[in-house]
DNA sequence: CCTAATCTATACTTAATAGTCAAGATTACT
DNA sequence: AGTAATCTTGACTATTAAGTATAGATTAGG
């Protein structure tokens, strides 16, 4: 239960991405990795997965560079990790087994299974209602978020 | 953002376990790597870090094996699951490239950081409230829980 | 058309996790 | 005491994720 590197980074890369649209401008991979303290090489890599993920394109050549594919305020959060690194859970344990044990009690479901989803769905309800968007400090238009996480330390989330 | 086999497994032991303690039966090796379908060698490597957590006691010789350490619904299973495979983030990605870029507003924090911590809040929401006994399908008990999560296909919540 | 700056692709290395193996230690029962 | 059933430990291998290296493809501008 732990945030992969390339989800980490990858959302990252993105917030700088945002950003730098603000002044149309592209980011080049050397700039990428300097300001995210990661290697050429892997900053490529990441921007690789989040290009085939449909969130950031790439000019190539002189000038060129990697900036979003759309806007920041339709990029939901959730996707993003989708893209990076997957979900919670994939596997079916429960099925794997099934047949064996006596603690599934329907065929398809168990309680720790049924615990993984509840864990899913609070997890899905913070990601699917941010999006890139809402990451960026961007003073003048917080008033447009309506709810605060209590604990999370001044993260708005849309309502 | 994945689940760790570590975590799943050892709390699926855990709950094997519980159900033997209704019985007042220990369980061993075999057994459960058995009703996991795991090798007997991961199952008492799990079993280990179960029993160091505190979690579970080993009976050794004939007659022996595991039981749980404490009533079921004194563990909670956030503390299983940190004592498995930690918690959602743990490195402290904004503080190691402070100062480098315009993304961090205040020098301990960031957007991003502070989506994380929305996440980590969302989970252990679940988490910390979920006891072990809180996944034994007991029929007779279930009236003592009060709150159903949508979406969560039954589990029930202490409220 | 040439060059430098850029992305692209694939293969490689290293580190972390998952899972196995074998020898040793403890206990109940006879 | 002896034996079989059990847990305990540490080292080992395999698989996956993280990160690197290198050669190639594309483009802007002279």
């Amino acid at each position: 239960m732990k945030l992969s590197a390339n989800e980490e980074y990858g959302l990252r890369c993105l917030v700088r991405l945002a950003y730098a649209g603000f002044e149309e401008r592209a980011l080049t991979i050397p700039e990428i990795s300097q300001a995210e303290g990661v290697s050429p090489a892997y900053a490529a890599k990441i921007l690789r997965v989040l290009r085939k993920g449909g969130f950031v394109k790439a000019a190539r050549g002189k000038e060129g560079g990697y900036t979003l594919a759309r806007p920041a305020a339709s990029i939901r959060i959730g996707d993003v990790i989708d893209a990076l690194g997957g979900r919670l859970f994939e596997s079916d344990f429960c099925d794997s087994h099934a047949g064996q044990a006596p603690i599934c009690t329907r065929s398809v479901d168990c309680s720790v299974r049924s615990l993984w989803r509840a864990v899913q769905v609070a997890v899905d309800q913070v990601l699917s209602k941010t999006t890139l968007r809402d990451l960026l400090q961007n003073e003048e238009e917080m008033n447009s978020w309506v709810r605060t996480i209590p604990g999370a330390n001044g993260l708005r989330l849309i309502q």
